[in-house]
DNA sequence: AGCCTTTGACCAGCG
DNA sequence: TCGCTGGTCAAAGGC
């Protein structure tokens, strides 16, 4: 099992048609790409809690206030990501510098939800909102469909923490999304509690540590999701 | 030509 | 009051 050190195939830019440059060479999976939107990295820097560097990026839209944090491990894989605020602008086209062809398409259903959440962000986000945008955001990104119940779950379990353990990988396989839902759903349900859900970030890294195949492969798809306080 | 990424330094907040 | 950590800004380089 080369995986540790290798990108899973995955990974690899199997001619996604990278619209900007090397998304996934630069910056692996963390980047940009993941929502749709238009990301800017500002700063990275290697906090305490975390073994690997943290990464932030702000939405590129002038009045979009977004920013996320993203974590993302030496081997690229992301292991936490952190959201403060939520768009209030629609996704760029795909055709655009955004280099997300992923889930672009969908983002057409997205409109319907990012209305709604629109309206409702700004005192989602402001009161202290759990997962308030955070969620909308991805379900409607990739059509994570299969990841909403898994985000819902997620934060029925541990609403406190406003932690959404999901998945997300910027391929352009739906079916890939839906995989990792189901990873982090059976994590979810086989939880214990919340305190679980917390681990689920550490765990990422624990996990490599370990060095466990297996754990290896789910850690690929398994990222954390967080909705900035 | 324009935008994004990277690195370092500075500032603010909290313990 | 001092120290530490986190977060943001700015400049330079590369694609």
């Amino acid at each position: 099992m080369s995986n540790e050190n290798s990108p899973p195939p995955d990974d690899q830019p199997d001619g996604e048609g990278g619209d900007r440059r090397g998304d996934f060479s630069s910056v692996a999976i963390g980047a940009p790409a993941e929502d749709g939107y238009n990301w800017r990295k500002y700063g990275q820097k290697q906090v305490k809690g975390s073994e690997f560097p943290r990464s932030y990026y702000k939405c590129t839209h002038p009045t979009c206030p977004v920013k996320k944090k993203v974590e993302r491990s030496h081997e690229g894989h992301i292991t936490e990501i952190i959201y403060k605020g939520a768009h209030n602008h629609p996704k760029p086209p795909p055709n655009r510098r955004s280099g997300v062809g992923s889930c672009q398409q969908i983002s057409d259903m997205q409109y319907d939800g990012m209305e709604q959440h629109d309206s409702q962000d700004k005192s989602l986000w402001e009161g202290g909102g759990v997962i308030g945008n955070g969620r909308p955001d991805w379900r409607s990104d990739c059509g994570l469909d299969a990841a909403a119940p898994s985000a819902a779950a997620a934060a029925s379990v541990g609403p406190e923490y406003g932690v959404l353990a999901t998945s997300m990988q910027t391929q352009d396989g739906p079916r890939f999304e839906v995989h990792d839902a189901i990873d982090v759903s059976s994590t979810l349900s086989n939880d214990e509690d919340e305190d679980d859900q917390r681990t689920l970030g550490s765990m990422s890294m624990g996990c490599d540590a370990d060095g466990d195949g297996m754990n290896l492969n789910q850690r690929e798809g398994s990222s954390r999701l967080v909705q900035w306080k």
